[in-house]
DNA sequence: AGCACGCCGACT
DNA sequence: GTCGGCGTGCTC
């Protein structure tokens, strides 16, 4: 017999292995096996299994696991995304496993067992009667009771006394490391609206829903009661939520109505990942709540898949395999025969236009559910606050943080941290420099000295002067550490806390900054994108957008959907009591649909704008698009190779556009150089098929590497 | 990924 | 002469 394995290492080969006689018997599909590589020993998984080779084989050493751990389904639902996302295969199957499960030859992940003793006896009775040890008599009679005890109940010496006996002896069982058997409550029973969206979905023909429901319209009780419905028909049910958002309060809300869930996020521990994926894989549970990678959970018989959050980057991964959660999700709904349900208040314009075009399913939830008022929300035009000296704060800001900390009100201030990427702006009539072919905004090089762009390589050192009124540019670029240090030194009696990468990178330090602001041990919290998303302080009453512009200025196509997203987001934890809400948002492009319209809460008309220029500049929806990094060591002879693949690209298709190669916006990490090629098209599977081949021709060329990003989430 | 092989310069 | 630098190629 032999098998085809694939070795843990990211090494594009599939190597076939003899499997001796002894072990022909638990060969299997998907299961892990420990095989000599060169002078190593390695593990992989089983891909395929026949009778001969071509080659000279090495016996395989062991087989790891007893059950299979890529079933049928995942094994070609692998090979299906490594091949529409032009990545190595092991690279997914790897991905979609707990640490516990990959093939990795080091994996030091243990099952926590727990020891008993039982009877084995059949003259127990006898042995009562005759023996003079008291505390064996009362582990013996507790067994009768009982059938088992942990070991720990009792003193160790009575045990092996009792076991040389022969009257008990000792097993171990595993168990999970989170556990809990909740008595369960039944479903809040939905208002109209709720309702009429319910119906609408049960009633689609459609395999993908798209629920547009504005935040706090009650979306996630029709997620319980679709899960209900999955289960009462004897099927399992997935629900995607992004990362930030799988608060202990969320999952909570899961576990009061449902029992049998698992759940797979970066906040348990690689153990206690592993025990819940364990309870997947024994069948011991038919929910699965988690964040991106929990598509890939092994149920049988999908009932549902929801998404909920769906516009947010995190259900893309952003290094490789760079897949999109939703992209899998909707293959898996497909060979489940199950519907997936898509849930935003602000969709990605693309699965709305998806919908609007009839796609999708497009189902709408105007209404909230608890009639709470949405806040109000002020746009401050910084250019008029910078002729008055005022540089990161607005008067009104100003104004409202006094007012709020009089009051005893907390306070929430964002700033998006990407402000790193520098651009010029003139401070006097908000003006950006933006690339003449492709609307973007120009990146600023401090190195060369030139505005770039990051789509084509269009670049000019016109870095001085506004091209509008003639005012000398500014470079833009503010952090939250400057914001925090700022509001220290204006309102020295506040307490301020600081959400951002730097404050957050211990375990739990996430969970702790919040603990705190909701205890009112501070008034102002100072934060990036990661304060906007699903928290909930009923004492805050004030949110202000220090900089609504630095997401707008990215040089990216998607900037205004993500400008609208963030700040509508953000908005939305203002006022979530009875307290009245107020946001201030400080721009200096108080004119830009995105944000003009964010503050009339007004979706439909954003996306009106948004499609139209999409259209315009054939971007997706229009286009699909592939990014192609190539990265080498020397600058020339990089850029030769990356010509090359540009030419090769041009020659092999026919329509589609092909950009670059330009300067990657990160033109030089660690030494290495890289530049970009776009591709925007509509036939992806030419697409697929030619970049494949890229892959397969650039992989034996050791002076470059290339990556390739399908679809990007940002460019 | 890791290891051998081989082709160069530097050094006791 | 020989030690060791790392670029290249191979592992069923």
């Amino acid at each position: 017999m032999v098998i085809s394995v694939l070795v843990e290492i990211n090494i594009d080969k599939v190597f076939d292995y003899n499997v001796p006689d002894n072990l022909k018997e638990n060969i299997c599909l998907g299961k892990r096996v420990l095989v000599p590589f060169g002078k190593q020993v390695l593990e992989g998984f089983i891909i395929d299994i026949k009778n001969k080779s071509n080659y000279e084989l090495k016996d395989i050493i062991s087989i790891v696991d007893n059950e299979s751990i890529l079933n049928d389904e995942l094994l070609s639902l692998g090979k299906e995304i490594s091949k529409s996302n032009v990545c190595n295969l092991t690279s997914v199957y790897q991905s979609m496993l707990p640490v516990g499960l990959k093939a990795s030859k080091n994996r030091k992940v243990s099952i926590r067992k727990n020891t008993y003793i039982r009877l084995i006896s059949d003259d127990v009775i006898e042995f009562i009667s005759n023996t003079r040890s008291l505390k064996q008599k009362e582990i013996v009679s507790y067994l009768l009771k009982n059938k088992n005890a942990l070991t720990t109940t009792f003193d160790s010496s009575s045990i092996n006394a009792l076991i040389k006996k022969g009257i008990i002896e000792k097993y171990s069982e595993e168990y999970y490391r989170l556990n809990d058997n909740n008595s369960i409550e039944d479903l809040v029973t939905l208002n109209e609206y709720q309702i009429k969206a319910y119906n609408e979905i049960k009633e689609s023909s459609k395999d993908v829903i798209l629920l547009n429901g504005v935040t706090g319209s009650g979306k996630t009780e029709i997620y319980m009661h679709l899960i209900k419905d999955a289960l009462d028909n004897k099927k399992s049910a997935i629900l995607l939520v992004p990362e930030i958002s799988l608060t202990p309060q969320i999952i909570g809300r899961f576990k009061k109505h449902f029992n049998n869930i698992a759940v797979l996020h970066s906040g348990l521990s690689q153990g206690e990942k592993y025990d819940e994926y364990r309870k997947i894989l024994n069948k011991e549970v038919n929910i699965v709540i988690g964040a991106r990678s929990a598509i890939f959970a092994p149920l049988n018989d999908l009932g549902v898949i929801i998404i909920d959050e769906e516009h947010s980057q995190t259900y893309k991964q952003d290094h490789n395999p760079r897949y999109n959660a939703i992209d899998v999700a909707i293959i898996r709904g497909k060979t489940h025969n199950c519907k997936v349900i898509l849930g935003s208040a602000t969709p990605m314009v693309e699965d709305y236009a998806r919908a609007k075009k009839g796609y999708y399913e497009l189902v709408k939830l105007d209404k909230r559910a608890n009639n709470a008022s949405l806040p109000l929300i002020n746009i401050v035009d910084m250019t008029k606050e910078t002729k008055k000296g005022n540089k990161i704060f607005s008067e009104e800001l100003l104004l409202s943080i006094e007012d709020r900390l009089n009051k005893h009100e907390q306070i929430m201030l964002l700033l998006n941290k990407r402000g790193y990427s520098n651009y010029l702006m003139c401070p006097n009539c908000g003006e950006v420099k933006k690339c003449p072919n492709c609307d973007i905004t120009l990146t600023y090089h401090k190195t060369s000295n030139m505005n770039r762009c990051h789509y084509c390589g269009y670049a000019d050192n016109n870095k001085e002067i506004c091209s509008k009124c003639n005012t000398k540019l500014v470079n833009m670029g503010l952090g939250t550490e400057k914001v925090e240090e700022e509001i220290n030194k204006l309102f020295p009696d506040a307490k301020v806390l600081r959400m951002d990468i730097d404050t957050t990178g211990n375990k739990g330090s996430h969970q702790k900054i919040i603990d705190k602001f909701m205890n009112h041990e501070a008034d102002i919290l100072v934060g990036t994108q990661m304060i906007s998303k699903g928290l909930d302080f009923p004492l805050v009453t004030l949110v202000g957008v220090i900089n609504a512009d630095t997401i707008l200025n990215l040089p990216d196509f998607r900037s205004s959907e993500r400008t609208y997203d963030l700040i509508s987001q953000v908005s939305g934890r203002a006022g979530r009591s009875n307290l009245k809400g107020k946001v201030v948002i400080q721009t200096y492009n108080p004119d830009n649909y995105a944000i003009k319209l964010v503050s009339s809460n007004n979706y439909e008309d954003f996306y009106n704008e948004e499609i139209t220029i999409r259209k315009k500049l054939y971007y997706p929806p229009y286009s699909f698009i592939a990014l192609i990094k190539v990265g080498g060591k020397d600058f020339n002879s990089t850029i030769k190779e990356a010509n090359k693949i540009g030419d090769y690209l041009r020659r092999n298709v026919d329509k589609e556009i092909v950009l670059g190669p330009s300067v990657a916006s990160l033109s030089k990490i660690n030494n290495i150089y890289y530049f970009e090629i776009i591709i925007k098209y509509r036939d992806k599977d030419n697409i697929v098929n030619i970049l494949n081949d890229v892959r397969k021709i650039t992989l034996s060329n050791s002076k470059i590497n290339v990556q390739f990003d399908i679809n990007p989430i940002s460019l």
